[in-house]
DNA sequence: CTAGTCCTCGTACGGTGTACGACGGCTGCT
DNA sequence: AGCAGCCGTCGTACACCGTACGAGGACTAG
């Protein structure tokens, strides 16, 4: 409980291992720690739970000691998010830019339910080291799709986003599950029942919203997810668009490698200047 | 300023117009005026300004008199989503399935847009009166498409995923957006910038990332949004799984009827119990 | 006139993010 | 050796948050 433990996340945003505090640093304190600490908390009690005393109380430090390491807690955040994309990057992409979309696009929800904090942090609109390397990695899949980059950023964006919308829809309905249901570890299919209100008859009955009832009169499950379907429409849609992109790669780029360490050079050994400056 | 006018997100949520305080009912604290003035608050200074002494205060009542219409702050929100989703039905639902599908997530786009903090509030699970119309109206369009009601879920779940998934990208990008575009008011594409991070180029270059680097000479922007091709490919997907669904609608019903009033019956009128209840 | 219900709201408690400044220990210079 | 100055830590204080509790006014029904 006190002491964070080691991954969390994934094996520390792509770092080499075993790497204490840089040299000349006094401090035990790196931005990463920081992260790990907090995913930890938030792993185990929300988000709403992430807050600057209790988290330098679990890494056994004053509470103001964190500002020194860290502007804001929306810089915490943006750690927090860093770290967390770290977790899914692909450690070899398919060959085929079908499958290797479709396994990108699973890893970011397996990740999002094994981390639903993540989404209240998916805002986040920094783009630190991880988001980068995952955009690297988007990217090498879509310059087989196209050659237009603005086409890449297009088709990687409109997966990405289904995704995100999809995984936000599951999570947020997850509130109201059927207990009965067997709900199946981490599959798809957190399929929620279709009436979680009250007075959900009366208004239905009364504004004759005849689509609903027949829906309900056939035990229907609002909220049935279905995520490998929607992917699968949206990659037909833009397989349709690009005939003749099937086949192998064009021009094999090998995909980035984890050279050693840069992830918190701009943020190390320095004191935080306060937000204007 | 502190009276809070007429519409702000749409006609209040598709009720009679002019309706006082219900015949009975002493107080003038509807649930309704609660959201439009918790509407007002949030789209004049973010959803974070909406804290219940605040709301209180716009409204010239004490901060625990809320607590007599609402239960939590939480159920503020609920009112506040209702009556955003409200905003932004349909008043005639185009005849092509294409069209139609097409008009409403251009709706709630511009919706979300309008009132960037509704994307903070999404993730609320509620269903109520009006998200209840919303759906009849996008199951009114599916089942021009398919008879299977679990198939018409899943392609009302995609489509409003991948909005949802999109706005959430562009609204979170705008923090850094770049201040020579002309920025055009509510269409299509704000673009930010490729480089809002400092040491974005080191990171790349010391990473030998490059797709990215390519991206970055090309003068390419991250973020370009191009929300309407997205939904164009996830709708072809729709469309090439469902042939013969192109023309009319196999059987006429008419959309829901905007029938009097129903809107806050379950809410009115009572006192609030205490959660456990 | 009285009892009861509806509605309002002042006070208080425990939480939050963080500005400010004090303080000890280490480094490097003279 | 002495001393200046930075690095890193952190106690205190302030404004703000959500809301539990209960007092009390206004109105209605009997």
């Amino acid at each position: 409980m006190a002491a964070p433990t080691e991954p969390a996340v994934g094996p520390g945003g792509r770092r080499r291992a075993g790497q204490g505090p840089p040299p000349g640093c006094r401090s035990s304190l790196s931005p990463e720690r920081l992260a790990l600490a907090a995913i930890e908390l938030a792993d185990a009690e929300g988000l709403a739970a992430v807050s600057m005393r209790r988290l330098a109380a679990s890494l056994g430090v004053g509470t103001m000691t964190l500002y020194y390491h860290v502007r804001d807690k929306d810089e915490l955040l943006d750690l927090m998010w860093n770290e967390f994309l770290g977790g899914h990057l692909l450690d070899d992409i398919p060959a085929d830019w079908r499958t290797a979309l479709t396994e990108i696009a699973r890893r970011i929800r397996q990740s999002f339910q094994r981390h639903p904090w993540a989404l209240g942090v998916a805002v986040r609109p920094a783009l630190g080291p991880n988001k980068l390397r995952y955009l690297e990695q988007y990217l090498t899949v879509a310059s087989r799709i196209t050659d237009d980059p603005d086409e890449q950023l297009r088709i990687i964006h409109s997966v990405s986003d289904l995704v995100v919308g999809c995984t936000l829809r599951e999570l947020s309905g997850q509130a109201y599950r059927d207990p009965d249901e067997p709900a199946g570890d981490h599959n798809d299919d957190p399929a929620p029942m279709l009436e979680p209100q009250p007075g959900f008859d009366a208004i239905v009955a009364a504004e004759e919203l005849p689509r609903l009832q027949s829906l309900r009169t056939a035990g229907c499950r609002l909220l049935t997810p279905r995520f490998e379907q929607a992917l699968g429409w949206l990659l037909d849609g833009i397989e349709a668009a690009h005939p003749g992109a099937r086949p192998a790669p064009p021009r094999p780029v090998e995909a980035a490698t984890p050279t050693p360490d840069l992830v918190g050079t701009a943020a190390t050994t320095r004191m935080h200047p306060k937000k204007g400056a």
